[in-house]
RNA sequence: GGGCCUGUAGCUCAGCCUGGAUAGAGCGGCAGCCUUCUAAACUACAAAAUGAAGGCAGCUGAAGGUCGAGGGUUCGAAUCCCUUCAGGCCCGCCA
């Protein structure tokens, strides 16, 4: 707000460019310019040179600064607190729940393929993260005026899905889902492993497979019908899912629907010679001119691999989408997959390949250690979700002695949720993590409920308060330390979803909203609000208010509900 | 053999893109506030130095660091460049 004034204006004094940081300490002021790039060319001490400016400057400065003067080398700026108070707290009263909004996504649409869960399993952990991250991006990139497209990649056909097929047409006896009383996926889920185990007795099930697949290709009613039913049994039990995570999609992508445009797309292409041919009769592309290795993009046996649909998928979001980026949420493993994806979508001559990109992500596990699917190691997302479930009602009775089932109910899930939201989303997405539930529900710490907390603590004071709605605020009565910091960390909040959102990194959101809340508390401890005389009341009664705007703000970018009691 | 990523306090992480002043949080641990016991002096009561044991919700305080290592660039490096070590992931018909 005030920084890029005062750069402007610096900029007019001094003549140079001008970089502002931030200074460690706060009576080093609110803003600090480094005189050391100065020395050569004015042959001068730095620490001579700032007290020069800062004497200057001091004089002629602007109504919105309180003092110039300079400390090692530096001149130091500092704010008048009034000023900055009014701006601030009158900004976010104005905006509400725009404010930290910028516009910068104007007219400008963003795609980002997230989830793409197969129709064989349940969603485990690692989809978690995946799902979380994809979310909360799009959270972002909305916020920041963006039209964003949430596309959910469903891959519904393949052998894996024939697998889980296989074992309940062998020893599925006409059971559902309702008559097990399973959640669809899992029901599902359930002939995968099946098959699995049964694969370890009877190596031929794998041919048994490959047939299936075969009889779904040519479009067997049986088969059709079969496949047709678990498909549904699994997406609505991805639907559940989704729900109770709180994830949603504009658009969604069902690979059943055009594998065989892709492969075709492929053969056309191979034809006009874009592809080659290798010794056993796969076509791949070659990608020595851009230093990537070859990838195939048709097995011989003219069936489709990723790498054929995603080709064709890549054209038609396009197709379908105006869009500036198109950002593909995928784990780390695939970082070489992608970039050959890419290279092959810029040899082919779509211009576009620039705008694709891959975010990575980093693993997630256990404390217990690796996931592995094979030893029956994985970890759902829905057993995940009643473990936080029941951690945070463990945490609720300890505060409350009594409450209601449903109330009980709901909001164990919400604090459940958000401390599951919240751990994985304050780690750097480049870095593998851990998971560990127990860390994450505590009410203290940098935890999701413990920004929760926060809210409905202030939220409780804004309950109780009492007369205070005619009085005008005076803005001088904001002159506690805590008080100036907790505005200053108000004031921060666009500059940090800005830079989350052109870097793609929702953790900024999170890490912010543990110090803000830091910061809260602090002043909430220090400086009684309801027992204050009626215009410190006042003042400090609309610092709270405008506080709990910001964290609900934030806490809505990554998804998680602010709650006015816990 | 080649490529990408990570390494910061006991643990979990932020800061690195965009170099700047004493490298920041959280958890844990430590000390204190707290409880019980002890107790000179005193007619007695209240209060209580000191020492010991216990507890831990909250509050307060302090401690904890070769920023993996080495070199370079720079007035200045956790941050940029090079080398190296450790860990993870990937490298034509898996997804």
């Amino acid at each position: 707000m005030f920084k890029k004034k005062l750069v402007k204006w610096l900029e007019k004094k001094i003549k140079e460019d001008i970089v502002l940081e931030t200074p460690p300490s706060k009576d080093m002021g609110d803003y600090a310019l480094a005189c050391f790039p100065f020395c050569k060319k004015l042959r001068k001490d730095p620490k001579k040179i700032a007290l020069e400016y800062a004497t200057v400057l001091h004089l002629e400065k602007p109504g919105y600064i309180e003092k110039i003067i300079s400390l090692s080398g530096y001149v130091n700026f500092f704010l008048k607190t009034k000023v900055l108070a009014k701006k601030v707290i009158e900004k976010i009263s104005k905006d509400k729940n725009n404010y930290g909004k910028t516009n910068i996504g104007r007219k400008k649409q963003v795609m980002l393929e997230f989830s793409a869960p197969n129709t064989n399993k349940p969603m485990h952990l690692g989809h978690l993260r995946n799902n979380l991250l994809g979310d909360c991006l799009s959270n972002i990139f909305d916020y920041e005026g963006y039209k964003v497209i949430r596309a959910n990649l469903i891959n519904d056909r393949g052998i894996h899905i024939c697998k889980s097929m296989l074992a309940y047409k062998k020893w599925g006896k006409g059971k559902t889902p309702k008559s097990e009383n399973m959640k669809g996926d899992h029901f599902v889920g359930y002939y995968y492993v099946l098959y699995q185990q049964k694969l370890k007795e009877d190596p031929k099930l794998e041919q048994a497979a490959q047939r299936l697949l075969k009889k779904w290709e040519k479009g067997d009613e049986k088969t059709i019908a079969l496949w047709k039913k678990m498909r549904k049994w699994c997406l609505q039990g991805f639907n559940e899912t989704y729900k109770t995570l709180g994830v949603k999609f504009d658009k969604i992508y069902y690979e059943s629907t055009f594998w065989k445009k892709a492969k075709n797309l492929v053969l056309r292409y191979y034809k006009k010679g874009q592809f080659i041919e290798g010794e056993d009769g796969e076509l791949l592309c070659d990608l020595e001119k851009y230093n990537l290795p070859n990838k195939v993009v048709l097995r011989a046996d003219k069936t489709t691999l990723y790498s054929t649909q995603d080709i064709y998928l890549a054209i038609q979001k396009f197709k379908d989408y105006n869009l500036e980026k198109s950002i593909y949420v995928v784990a780390r493993e695939q970082e070489m997959y992608f970039r050959q994806l890419f290279a092959i979508l810029r040899k082919l001559g779509y211009k576009w390949w620039e705008k694709c990109l891959h975010f990575s992500y980093g693993m997630i596990n256990l404390p217990e250690g690796k996931m592995k699917s094979r030893e029956g190691t994985v970890v759902d997302i829905d057993d995940l979700i009643t473990v936080m479930k029941d951690l945070a009602k463990i945490e609720i009775k300890q505060r409350h002695d009594e409450m209601e089932e449903a109330e009980l109910e709901k909001r164990s899930s919400a604090i459940g949720l958000a401390a599951l939201r919240f751990f994985l989303l304050k780690i750097d997405a480049v870095k593998d993590m851990i998971f560990n539930p127990t860390e994450a529900i505590p009410f203290e710490g940098d935890t999701g409920p413990y920004v929760q907390y926060t809210y409905a603590r202030a939220s409780s004071i804004l309950r109780r308060v009492k007369g205070v709605k005619g009085i005008e605020v005076q803005y001088e009565l904001v002159r506690e330390d805590v008080e100036r910091e907790l505005v200053k960390k108000l004031e921060e909040f666009p500059e940090i979803v800005e830079n989350s959102c052109n870097n793609l990194r929702p953790h900024l959101i999170a890490q912010y909203l543990t110090d803000l809340c830091r910061t809260f508390n602090d002043f909430y401890q220090k400086c009684k609000c309801l027992q204050a005389e009626e215009d410190i009341k006042a003042a400090r009664i609309k610092l709270v208010k405008v506080s709990t705007i910001v964290i609900k703000n934030a806490l809505t970018l990554l998804g998680i509900k602010a709650l006015e009691e816990m």
